[in-house]
DNA sequence: TTTTCATATGAGCATTTGTTCATACGTTCA
DNA sequence: TGAACGTATGAACAAATGCTCATATGAAAA
């Protein structure tokens, strides 16, 4: 059977139509992967929570373990994928690694899921 | 020890005024768990590409499947998350069921992730 | 009513994920 | 140099997640 091979709904559906149209308007995979792995990392309530302690001021590591009474090691291990995706960013000074966002888009996008679950 | 004994970090920081302000602004525990499920939802690529298919019409479940080249139990699956974030709404029509975007904030929430990710 | 088609759903399994623990790395100060 | 502090990281383990398979539900046609 050809990959395409269409077995199911007779009647209701416009397969041809549809396929081709939603095909020239997706994004190829590696965008779809990297879309997914971007929400993904907002994911999770302790990442979300440290966003939330960036929107205030720029931090130092023990500083957000404190704020969010957890673990140094808890929190270094979620800056990493945030800083992974590029939500934030971090500049060393002495002892300490101080953490600040990266652009706007953090805000905006925590905003818009904001808005979308006060309904 | 009290909860917020502080441990570290004796020079850089401001942890009363840091923790205070930074609780005045963070959301309570259900938002924030509310937040994190929805962006998890945003986080799997099927479901991206479920909403993509949205993006341009309202669809049957088998449409979606042969669109997106997976089995029918699979979507439906993952059409069953969407419609709990009140992402998709969903209307039968004799045998079909159709599935379409519940409202804007999709289209821009992805919006947002497609334009962090093109840097 | 009995098929047939479209969809929904529970169980099972492999994979992913977040935390903890131990420890390594990097910097400052004595 | 060596000790102390702040941070990073790998391994391990429990919990969550996405797909498959089998099967149930709902609606239309025979």
């Amino acid at each position: 059977m050809a990959i395409n091979d269409v077995e199911h709904c007779d009647q209701h559906c416009r397969h041809e139509d549809l396929i081709q149209i939603v095909n020239a308007q997706m994004p190829d995979e590696d965008e779809l992967y990297d879309l997914a792995e971007l929400f993904k990392v907002f994911g999770d309530s302790t990442r979300i929570r440290i966003l939330f302690v960036l929107f205030e001021a720029e931090v130092c590591v023990c500083d957000i373990a404190d704020t969010l009474n957890m673990t140094q090691s808890a929190i270094s291990h979620q800056l990493k994928i945030l800083k992974q995706s590029k939500l934030v960013k971090s500049r060393r000074e002495g002892k300490s690694v101080f953490y600040s966002l990266a652009d706007g888009h953090v805000r905006t996008i925590i905003a818009q899921g904001r808005d979308h679950i006060e309904e």
